[in-house]
DNA sequence: CAATTCATAGAACTGATGTGCGAGGTGCCG
DNA sequence: CGGCACCTCGCACATCAGTTCTATGAATTG
């Protein structure tokens, strides 16, 4: 089995997944909300609901949909036609269209540990946590339930060259390598900060992200990595 | 009975219709269809399908809405809160692929002024020019033909916060207001930087959003102000 | 006070809708 | 030929979900 591959060119697509492609995107469009599978089945030709069932699933292999499960039009379309009129870019049918929803799971208080979502299993984020757009070109190829964002919240992150109110884009993971920004929890201080991560053997240099700032050194079991920093976004 | 009110502002409508407005308008966001009845009761604590319904063609009435009868789902924002009208085709609000191509036109080298594509007319952009995708969230509804991006070059701008590889995504203006990150144009020193901008009536105050460092002062005739910041992208 | 309107609740009805299963067909390869 | 992967079909099932009807209380009106 071939793992999904995020740039499955329209082309290459089966005629029926093709259309089924146009159909959700037309149907969308004029309704406001995505097809049922009777409906799509019934546009294009196709006996069966479980036949567009299987071939919607096919697209969701190939990077093109999102499904939420047992959601009557729980469909999504992740890319379509260059839909914005103001650049008369040639043809190209579909672009990419790279956007991530990312959970915003919190804030950095400085204050306690991230509380990542118990999840996993959870491509259903709880309505009541925010969302925030990505551009899918930062997540470099990782499925968005791997990442979330956090807000910071005070200037303690300015000498990572982060401010207040910036949202950082995080990989979870729990180790890291030399050199990578990570978000780490510093137990003892009751902390959460964001250094370049250098293992010194005995003990952990955190190293900030500004010249001008000295790094700090803690014991490698007062230091847990919460993810790794993916990239961040300020909006003003 | 009353003839739909294209007009009705949203402070006009009751508490439970404006929350079932926010709740349907974050709910497509996330999942890219509208709720459902019931998932709207739920939401805003509403205790029977037929009073969310009720207020639903309350909403419709009000011009906020459109509703396909008999179909799961079949809801359509009309408007969105955000205040900015800016769309004049009606809004789809289950739309995904929220990116918009803003062009690089440059660096910023702290060595000659930002050449601003010869603009205004200028849809297209020249194909050398890279392009980099913004969620459109980042826009605040301007046009992307007035935004460009700058990428950061050498660390001339760690005072701004603002890292050598960064991506500063800029809004076209000659003029600014006070309080304001701007990125201005020194003649007099040949530089480019990005800065708080304070008009002190003799001089001018270019603040760094670090608060460790201190404000530089210039003479409103060595102050070319370029664009305004909207916002900062960062990846790693 | 009676009549009316408005907002809400609960329940029942019925068609809509996603899912799962068994089966068949086709083409490819050893 | 046998096995297998891929795609298709038909169908049954259990919910899901929009609609509708009745009822209740509060506020308003005459």
């Amino acid at each position: 089995m071939i793992t999904s591959d995020q740039q499955n060119p329209f082309e290459e697509l089966s005629e029926r997944q093709r259309n089924i492609l146009l159909f959700i995107e037309k149907f969308s469009d004029q309704k406001g909300f995505p097809p049922t599978i009777r409906e799509i089945g019934e546009a294009c030709n196709i006996a069966s609901t479980s036949v567009v069932n299987y071939n919607l699933n096919k697209l969701v292999e190939a990077g093109w949909l999102e499904r939420t499960r047992e959601k009557s039009r729980g469909i999504r379309l992740l890319r379509r036609r260059t839909g914005v009129p103001l650049i008369e870019q040639p043809v190209r049918a579909y672009e990419p269209a790279n956007v991530a929803l990312v959970p915003l799971v919190g804030r950095i208080v400085a204050s306690e540990p991230v509380l990542l979502p118990g999840n996993d299993f959870g491509q259903y984020y709880d309505p009541d946590i925010d969302v925030i757009e990505v551009p899918r070109t930062m997540l470099r190829s990782l499925d968005p339930g791997e990442v979330f964002a956090l807000k910071v919240q005070g200037e303690s992150m300015i000498d990572a060259l982060i401010d207040d109110g910036d949202i950082v884009i995080l990989r979870k993971q729990q180790t890291c390598q030399d050199g990578d920004l990570v978000a780490v929890w510093l137990p003892d201080d009751s902390t959460t900060t964001l250094k370049e991560f250098h293992d010194e053997g005995t003990r952990i240099r955190l190293q900030p992200r500004n010249p001008n700032m000295k790094p700090i050194y803690v014991h490698p079991n007062n230091c847990q990595i919460q993810g790794k920093v993916l990239g961040v976004v300020r909006m003003l």
